[in-house]
DNA sequence: CTCCAGGCCGTCC
DNA sequence: GGACGGCATGGA
């Protein structure tokens, strides 16, 4: 990979085991629209890039120019995923098809805050609802970040914010039952930013310091136990918060889909989810995180099992 | 009209 | 412990 810089373009050449849509569409975040064929405006914490690929080089656009390590970052383009599927595909060749057609996925490195958030709104919903209140949330709470294609881009509230908001307020947002659970999920991040005594920083640092000083000791169980403290936070919203913001790489979050294809992959019968998550903890390991998002959007693009 | 969506909670046994 | 209905809202 090589990084060229040039104002407020990122130029990325001679990219391997990545594609930028194939990484926002596969369901891992919410918060980016297609505004083009293969450009995307995506927003991470507070920045809003707009990236176009073709083939192995990416151009993105920031509107933070000198954050490239932080997009780098995000993209978790440090890491060898050829080296992950090899692994993966010497653990369990039927994951071959999944590798093959989505195997440029890349688990993207997210703010604890909005992933915890985003997840809480997911649980029941179809993932164009999910964006679009996710959208919603940030237009009435968030800071307008810039425009792309003529859509105006805003970040995800910041904890403070969030702090703020009633539960009357998510239910005008059309959250639904799920208005109580986010209120929940600010009164906690509010109190890990009290706890922490976190004053006076800016965002991806109280990020940084939440994600060390809440989750850096424990393990994967032990995370989503703590995770589960919220209220409308069961094993599979923890899960994805583990995987896509917190970097435990080993969890492996169930849910319709993912049950509906380890059925049809191996097993042949309807099973219990507990049986699943040990099954593919035995399987995957420690790479159990990218197993479950190649087969997850491999078989949602398909339509397995249904 | 129905049924279901990247589930979870409270209640029942 | 396991099963089951309810839950807001929108789209198929």
């Amino acid at each position: 990979m090589n990084i060229i810089i040039n104002n407020e373009y990122i130029t990325f050449e001679n990219l391997s085991d990545f594609d930028l849509g194939q990484t926002l569409e596969c369901g891992q975040c919410f918060h980016f629209e297609k505004i083009d064929e293969d450009e995307y405006a995506f927003v991470a914490y507070d920045n809003l890039y707009v990236g176009k690929q073709k083939e192995d080089k990416l151009v993105v656009q920031t509107f933070r120019p000198g954050d490239v390590s932080r997009l780098v970052n995000y993209l978790d383009l440090n890491r060898d995923y050829a080296k992950i599927k090899k692994e993966l595909l010497k653990r369990d060749n039927k994951l071959k098809a999944a590798i093959h057609e989505k195997g440029e996925v890349r688990i993207l490195n997210q703010e604890f805050s909005e992933t915890l958030m985003s997840f809480i709104i997911s649980q029941n919903k179809q993932i164009p609802h999910i964006k679009k209140i996710v959208a919603d949330i940030s237009k009435k709470y968030g800071a307008y970040l810039g425009s792309a294609n003529g859509s105006d881009f805003y970040s995800f509230p910041d904890i403070k914010t969030l702090s703020k908001i009633e539960i009357n307020d998510y239910k005008e947002l059309k959250t639904g039952f799920r208005a109580p659970y986010l209120y929940d999920a600010s009164v906690k991040l509010n109190s890990y930013v009290d706890e922490l005594n976190i004053v006076n920083k800016e965002r991806a640092e109280i990020d940084n310091i939440i994600k060390r000083d809440i989750f850096g000791q424990l393990n994967v169980n032990e995370a989503r136990e703590k995770l589960k403290e919220i209220k409308g936070v069961g094993d599979k919203v923890a899960n994805c918060v583990n995987l896509f913001s917190l970097s435990y790489r080993n969890a492996f979050p169930i849910d319709v889909w993912i049950k509906r294809i380890m059925e049809d992959i191996y097993f042949k019968n309807e099973v219990s989810k507990e049986e699943i998550q040990e099954y593919a903890e035995k399987l995957y390991g420690e790479l159990g995180g990218y197993a479950q998002q190649y087969l997850f959007f491999y078989g949602r693009d398909k339509g397995l099992g249904k």
